[in-house]
DNA sequence: GGTTAATGAACAAACGATTGTTCAAACTAG
DNA sequence: CTAGTTTGAACAATCGTTTGTTCATTAACC
C-alpha cells in the first residue's frame, strides 16, 4: 500500500494535522523548526506521496481537466493535444481525453465528465462545423476554453487568425506573378473556412487582382474530395489558374494528386499552397509550401487560459494566435504565364 | 453543487446508505419495493450522480487508466490511443493521457501517476527502442499492459505480428517478379524492427530469393534519413533495385520523395511498399501499397485486458494481432526488368 | 511569583461515498 | 400470548486529506 499521512505521522511521532501543516506550507499555524525537519526526513525516508483523490474529495477539486477532440488521428489535434498536456503537467494538473465524434450523441458528454467531479474545467477542440456545441454546453458548471474557434457566449476562446494565414498564403501567390489562383475552401462555412475565404479574397482586392467566385471551390474534409473537385475544376476550365490556395492539408494533398495524375507538373504549371504544417508537408513531392500555423501553442495557451480561471485569475475572453510563418518549399514558384 | 447521496437522502426520507445500496444494488441486503420505487424517483428528480472522487477514496480504485505514449503527432499512436479510449469508455473507465518523450527524463513518471492514486492500471505505449523502459517499471504497484512491444517480464503485452507483415510486404514484391529488393529498416533493432528484418529475409528465403545483406539499410525515424539513404543506395548501386519494403510509413514516404527528385518513376522502374496504413497512404504520389496493421484494435484489445486484470480476471499474456491485409495500391507494380 | 501572552501541537469535523453492524417493528410459530 | 425470527432501514466507521478549534506548555511581564 502507498504511504499515508498517518504513516509519516506514526513514524514521526506527530499528529496528521501536523505533518500536512509542514507540506502544504500552513501560514496560519507554526510549527517548531525541529518537527518540521523531523517530519520532513520521514516523508523522504518513506517516499510518501499525497494521495490525490483524497485531496480531491477534501477540497472539492481533482486538479484535473479533461480535453474533448472530435477526432485523434488528425495531427492538427494531435499538436493541441500535446501543447495542452505539456502545458497541464507543467501546471500540476493531469489530462482526460475524451473523444467526441460528430456522429455519436454525445450531448451528455460534457455534463458526464464534470458531474461526476472527475474534471475541473474543459477544453473543447472543436470541429468547424459542429454546431450542436453550444446547446451541449448548458448546465455544465465548469469553466470551458474552446478551442481553434470564436463562440460568442463562451468564457474564453482560443484560435488562430486564420483570415491572415489565408492572406499570406494568398500574398505569396500574388507575388510569384499569379493571377488565376484558385481557392479549395472548407465545406460547410465553419469559423476557419469563412475567415480563410475572406483572406484570400481581400488579400485578392487589396492587390488589384480581381476576385472571381466561380475559382473558389468549397471541398469536404476528405482528401479525396478535394481531388475530385481539382478534376472537375481543371477539366471544364477554359484558362487553366496558375496555382492553388487549399485551406487545410488534406485538401492540398487532395489536389496534387490529382495533379500528378493529369500530368500538371508543380509548381511549373501549377502552384499549391496550404495552411497547416507537418511532418507531412515534407513527405509530398514536390514538399509543400504552407503557412505554419502555432498548433501546439494554441493548445498550450488553453490550457494556461483554463487554470488561470481555476486559480481565480482573469483571462482574455479571446486569444488569437498569429501564423507562425510561411514555409518555403517546392510545390509553389513563379508564375510561368505572367 | 452537484446533488449527493445526503440531498437524494432528504428528498426521498431515508438514509444515505439505503440510497448507496440501492443505486448498488447491494445483494446483502434487501430494500422494500416502495422505498426504493420512492429513491430512484427522487434520484432521477435531481439527477443525482455519484461522485466519483469520493467513491475512488473509499474504493481505492479510480475507474481511471493512465496511458503513456512516446509522441503525440504519430497516426500510428493516435490511433492505439482512440481504440484505447473508446474501449475505455465502453467500461467505465477514463483514460488519463500523459507524454513521455525521449529525451526528458522522466523516470518517475510511472510511479507518480499511480502513487498519487490517480490510475488504477497503465497503458504504456512503447517505442521500439526505448530501453529504459523496464527499469523504469520498477516499483510501480499497478498492472501494466505493455503496448506494440513483448517485453519478457511483463504480464501482459500487446503487439502487431510485424514478422508476418513483413512477410506479406515481401511475397507481394516477389509475386510481382521482384527479385532486387531492398529493405529500409528501423535503426536501433528494436523489436519491431527486428520482425520485419527477419520477416523480409524468411520471405526471400523461403522464394528462392537470395537474399543479400547488401541491400538492407538501417535508418532513422524521419522521412529525411529514408530519403538520404535511398539516394546514397541507388548512386552506389551497380544493379538498380527493382522494389523497395519500407519498414514504416514515414520511411516509405522518405524513400518516394528520393525516387521523385532521382526521376525514377513509380511503380515502373522502383515498387515501394510500407507497413501500416492511414489516410497518408493515399496523398502520396503514387498512392502507397501498404500493410495494413490493426492500430486502433491494438489500442482496444490492450485497453481490455488491462480491464479485464483490474477485474480480476485473467489475461493472456502476450496477444498478437494478425495484420490486416495488403492494402494494394498505385506504388507497387510488375518488374519490368523480369 | 502569579497572571497573561505566545507558541506548538493535538483534536475533531468535514468532503461523499461504501458497507458491516445494530435495532425497531412486524411477522411467525408454539 | 410470548418467544423467536424476518424484514427494512438507520447507525456508524472508514477511505486520506485539509483546516478551524482547543489545549497544554513555556515564555514574558510587572
Amino acid at each position: 500500500m502507498a504511504t499515508t499521512l498517518a504513516d509519516v505521522a506514526r513514524e514521526a511521532g506527530v499528529d496528521i494535522s501536523t505533518v500536512s501543516r509542514v507540506l502544504r506550507d500552513d501560514k496560519t499555524q507554526r510549527v517548531a523548526a525541529r518537527t518540521r525537519q523531523r517530519i520532513l526526513d520521514v516523508v523522504k525516508k518513506l517516499n510518501y506521496q499525497p494521495n490525490a483523490v483524497a485531496r480531491a474529495l477534501r477540497l472539492a477539486r481533482s486538479r484535473t481537466i479533461g480535453i474533448v477532440v472530435p477526432q485523434l488521428d488528425n495531427p492538427v489535434f494531435a499538436e493541441i493535444i500535446a501543447g495542452a498536456e505539456h502545458a497541464a503537467a507543467e501546471l500540476g494538473y493531469s489530462l482526460l481525453i475524451s473523444h467526441r465524434t460528430r456522429s455519436s450523441d454525445d450531448s451528455d458528454l460534457f455534463r458526464r465528465l464534470v458531474n461526476t467531479n472527475r474534471v475541473d474545467g474543459l477544453l473543447v477542440v472543436s470541429f468547424d462545423e459542429d454546431m450542436q456545441l453550444i446547446q451541449d454546453f448548458q448546465g455544465v458548471e465548469v469553466p470551458i476554453v474552446v478551442i481553434n474557434r470564436k463562440i460568442e457566449s463562451m468564457s474564453c476562446c482560443v484560435y488562430h487568425n486564420s483570415y491572415k494565414a489565408a492572406q499570406l498564403a494568398t500574398n505569396h501567390l500574388i507575388d510569384l506573378g499569379h493571377r488565376q489562383i484558385v481557392h479549395l475552401a472548407g465545406r460547410g462555412g465553419g469559423f476557419n473556412a469563412r475567415l480563410r475565404w475572406n483572406g484570400y479574397r481581400d488579400a485578392l482586392t487589396l492587390r488589384g487582382v480581381p476576385y472571381d467566385e466561380a475559382l473558389v471551390r468549397t471541398v469536404g474534409y476528405a482528401a479525396e474530395d478535394a481531388a475530385t473537385a481539382t478534376r472537375v475544376l481543371i477539366e471544364n476550365s477554359n484558362v487553366l489558374p496558375t496555382a492553388i490556395f487549399a485551406a487545410t492539408f488534406l485538401t492540398a494533398a487532395g489536389a496534387m494528386r490529382s495533379l500528378h495524375e493529369m500530368g500538371i507538373p508543380m509548381p511549373d504549371e501549377i502552384s499549391v499552397v496550404g495552411i497547416h504544417d507537418a511532418e507531412f508537408a515534407l513527405i509530398l513531392y514536390p514538399t509543400l509550401t504552407t503557412v505554419r500555423m502555432p498548433n501546439r501553442e494554441m493548445g498550450r495557451r488553453a490550457a494556461l487560459a483554463l487554470c488561470d480561471i481555476l486559480s481565480g485569475k482573469n483571462v482574455d475572453s479571446e486569444i488569437v494566435l498569429e501564423p507562425e510563418q510561411l514555409m518555403l518549399r517546392n510545390s509553389t514558384g513563379p508564375c510561368r504565364q505572367g
